[in-house]
RNA sequence: GGGCCCUUCGUCUAUCGGUUAGGACAUCAGAUUUUCAAUCUGGGAAGACGGGUUCGACUCCCGUAGGGCCUACCA
């Protein structure tokens, strides 16, 4: 069939099985409608490659206007908890990844996975396995030193007939090969020999992961299967499962997963890991899409794109192979140059909700003031925390607490050009920093000096040794009667 | 131990056998300058290693090394 000309498309990569077999995105828009999904397990909170997981997910989705849904992997029901699952749920949301369904919970079906089971017991594609955990793990040993997988002496053996525990394993076939058919990774070949007859109900009768996924994702019609490469020898056992139930295999794709700028794997130590870490260190969602959309998938020479663009643009076959590194500084320059985009008042906002996680109150007059500042420094602010404290100044109240820097400069000869300033300052009737700043030049001009002479004391007079942007959108951001009000304090 | 995956500048990536190996972040130098930034200009920086195949290899094959995943009645 290689009359069927594949898409053109420019980065494809060139991998020879796609020239043999029907090209999944041409299938998918007539005969299957696309179901992308994204499985967390909520045990605790939601690891940044997850979010990019979900991202991956929700660009195909959107890219071949199929479904994106939100499965909760809660069968482990020691360590899922509510407080997890809201924690995925809002960071999805703060994510703007929405998922077109309400979102599946996956204990809740577990009665179903039973009947998936009992269905392949009763075709004989399961059998029942009497070992004890002890001879379990026994096996497990002698597996490990010879070798070879992990084999059950029940699988041929006729059942005690005594009421002993047992777990329902698959009958996985001995011989031939598993091969997955993976749109990233390419045609990964696994020896049937090699993969063991995994548990798929437990001795108390609930179903397993490797079950559970296959029977869910069959059940919520999942036609793609975009995850972690953690889980590529997974899909394997997986595809043997589809195989036995006699369903048909979704299409498989396995991310490279996001380390550590130092290589390891992502964790605490390197600053964040979880995207509400992200957020609370002043990361704008829109901003971590894009990095995280570059984190492991390119588009030529483009860096920052919209959502539309990053959609249109989506190919699940051009995603890396290779694992990516968190880089802090990219990440910056993603978020700052959002912050720029941004709209000043839902920055303010942002500014005051970064306030707040630090136990203080903003009032009207704060977020006012802010509000102010904004537009005069978010060009330089690469986080929504340093947009905070740039704007610090600007909130402080009269009279301000001077540093020691700004009380030594301010001896009689500056304090007498301070007051001449503030004569000249407020004959500026339009209080905005291009006039503002001519009016400080001038001034300068008419004393002879260089704005070097009384810059950097008039800087503490009007911050108190807080950051500030230049003087004169210091002067405009603070508006007249503050800024007068405050030169006129320090002169008092 | 076994199976599988991965390997281009410090980092993220481009490259479908023929390129001065491109871009971005970072870095360095210079410019600007009233602090810190931001901004502008310019520079340096890469195919893990060893064998093949080929007229020609970063690109294909094999091996080595180094990372990683799975090998659970966790997900």
């Amino acid at each position: 069939m290689l009359s069927r000309t594949p898409p053109k498309r420019p980065n494809a990569r060139r991998l020879p099985f796609r020239t043999l077999t029907l090209d999944p995105l041409s299938m998918s828009s007539s005969a299957r409608p696309v179901v992308t999904r994204i499985a967390p397990s909520p045990t605790g909170s939601m690891h940044i490659g997850t979010a990019r997981t979900a991202l991956f997910n929700w660009l195909y989705a959107r890219h071949c206007g199929g479904k994106f849904l939100l499965r909760i992997e809660d069968t482990d029901r020691e360590r899922s908890t509510e407080a997890s699952v809201q924690v995925i749920l809002d960071g999805l949301d703060w994510l703007g990844l929405h998922p077109d369904e309400p979102p599946t919970y996956q204990f809740a079906r577990a009665a179903r996975h039973r009947e998936a089971v009992e269905a392949l017991f009763a075709a004989g594609g399961a059998y029942r396995c009497y070992m004890t955990p002890e001879e379990t793990a026994a096996e497990r040993e002698r597996a490990r030193t010879e070798g070879r997988a992990i084999r059950s002496p029940w699988r041929d053996r006729e059942a005690p007939g005594d009421d002993r525990p047992f777990t329902i394993r698959f009958r996985g076939p001995l011989e031939g090969e598993t091969v997955v058919d993976d749109l990233v990774k390419g045609q990964v070949t696994f020896a049937n020999r090699d993969l063991d007859d995994l548990v798929l109900l437990r001795s108390d009768g609930t179903p397993t992961y490797n079950l559970a996924v296959v029977v869910d994702d069959h059940d919520m019609g999942v036609t793609h299967v975009f995850r972690g490469d953690d889980h590529l020898s997974n899909a394997a056992r997986q595809s043997l499962i589809y195989t036995a139930m006699g369903w048909d295999l979704p299409v498989f794709a396995h991310l490279p997963m996001i380390h550590g700028p130092d290589g390891a794997k992502l964790s605490k130590r390197h600053g964040a890991q979880a995207v509400g870490e992200f957020a609370d260190l002043g990361y704008l969602p829109e901003a971590m899409r894009n990095y995280l959309a570059r984190l492991g998938w390119g588009h030529g020479d483009d860096e920052l794109f919209t959502d539309a663009q990053a959609i249109s643009w989506f190919d699940i076959r051009d995603v890396v192979r290779s694992p990516a590194r968190l880089d802090w500084n990219k990440l910056n320059h993603v978020n700052a140059h959002y912050i720029r985009l941004a709209d000043a008042g839902r920055l303010a906002d942002l500014v005051m909700d970064v306030l707040r996680r630090r136990g203080e109150a903003p009032g009207k007059t704060d977020r006012d003031r802010t509000l102010a500042l904004i537009p005069l420094v978010k060009e330089s602010a690469k986080t929504l925390i340093e947009l905070a404290d740039l704007t610090a100044f600007a909130r402080l109240v009269r009279p301000l607490a001077l540093d020691a820097k700004t009380i030594s400069q301010l001896d009689g000869e500056t304090r007498a050009r301070l007051a001449r300033l503030a004569l000249a300052l407020e004959s500026v009737s339009d209080w905005t920093a291009e006039p503002l700043l001519a009016a400080l030049r001038d001034f300068a001009s008419g004393e002879g000096v260089g704005l070097g002479k009384f810059g950097a004391p008039l800087r503490g007079v009007l911050s108190a040794g807080y950051p500030a942007p230049d003087l004169a959108s210091a002067l405009a951001g603070l508006g007249r009667e503050e800024s007068l009000g405050r030169i006129a304090d320090a002169l008092r």
